[in-house]
DNA sequence: TTGCGTCTGTGCACATTCGCACATAGCCCC
DNA sequence: GGGGCTATGTGCGAATGTGCACAGACGCAA
């Protein structure tokens, strides 16, 4: 299956499935963020998870649905291999090791998704701007995200304003520094106290179900 | 595998798995309706999905992770086919119609969650009681539940007074009747136009995903 | 029938978020 | 180095939801 990957570019906002397109091929981000997002009748938007180079982007297709009612687009620039679908499909069904790590990989998707529910219902903006922001870091090489905060308000589904506000106030306590679209992480620590229980639930399970993580 | 399935009783409140708690057995509901629930380290909680009869409690036996950091406790009274763990994990590795069923299954669940996310961000507590109320109709064999507002509340999440007003809105409205935890829906077809995107996509999920469902 | 416990309704002060309007500030590019 | 675009900051009033307190109301049981 190897030597069927191709490392492809993924530029910022790229949308690789439209929800309800059929799935032609699959991704696995090395160094790019790719959002999912369910996007309402209004126009209106909600991140539901979070793929990077943990996990994959399609997994409908082996799950035997071959579309899901979200899209994914690119949240971070980067690269991902992408493989034609119908070979990721056959090796699955060889029901050998890839199949187990692909199935606690959507396990582990699943919680992330469980997660945001719950954030999304208990949390104040605040800790949700800092959970997005560890989960993202786990995503990336480097403790710099390039993301607008009209973006990131998209993603959390909340008022541009509202993101202000609250990066302000992780500014001011000195956990983060940005400016126009480019936002630093500087105290990790700080920042996990910032956030709220959800994030420490996603990254506990991601480590448990994923331990053995190589670079595909 | 159908000789070793055993019908029991599941009584209301009846925690099925407790968070991170492992599996000995999976459950498939019949009459009966089981909420997937997370319970915060504050105590507070939310639903991530509802199982019925379309599904089954458990699924992390099968997807490798054993456990789940979440709670399955009974939600509507009723009965439940149980089956010991590891038989149906065998009967899942042996790759064939019941593996992509459940797999299927998993998907709509999936769906579920992501929409649960979804409106827990974006709509109000009155939409979010009709998406319930519906996804409840849709797994009981009556269009009557027994559910006080109080449990509904802990349910979505939101405060009992929350949903007292939301209830007294529908009701007024002639959509349900209700006195006493004995809630009646009147007219489905306006409780669907009250409710929100969210119910429609996971039942059109629901439907695709699972077009062949016969009574396990 | 009476009583008690549980379920439901309502009022009010407060916090958070929203929606809109508009001010400021950084960066690119001619 | 001065437009002009885009990103960020701020200040309202309104809407929604929260937390608490308590009143009414229904139903079961003695």
């Amino acid at each position: 299956m190897f030597p069927h990957l191709e490392l492809v570019p993924l530029e910022l906002g790229r949308v690789l499935y439209e929800s309800g397109s059929r799935l032609q091929s699959v991704y696995f981000p090395t160094d790019s963020i790719i959002s999912l997002l369910y996007v309402m009748e209004d126009g209106g938007s909600a991140e539901i998870a979070m793929v990077g180079n943990e996990g994959m982007v399609g997994i409908a297709l082996f799950m035997g649905g071959e579309t899901t009612p979200n899209r994914a687009v690119v949240q971070s620039a980067g690269h991902a291999y992408k493989l034609r679908g119908s070979l990721l499909k056959e090796e699955f069904n060889r029901s050998g090791a890839l199949q187990h790590l692909l199935l606690r990989y959507t396990q582990s998707l699943l919680t992330q998704m469980a997660q945001t529910a719950v954030c999304n219902r208990h949390h104040s903006v605040h800790q949700q701007l800092a959970r997005w922001l560890l989960l993202s870091l786990d995503r990336l090489p480097t403790n710099t995200l390039l993301m607008t905060q009209e973006l990131i308000a998209n993603m959390l589904g909340v008022r541009r304003e509202g993101v202000t506000e609250a990066a302000g106030r992780l500014q001011s306590m000195g956990l983060i520094k940005y400016s126009r679209g480019r936002i630093t992480v500087l105290d990790r620590t700080k920042l996990e106290q910032a956030s709220c229980e959800c994030y420490r639930v996603v990254k506990r399970e991601s480590d448990r179900l994923l331990p053995d993580l190589i670079a595909t």
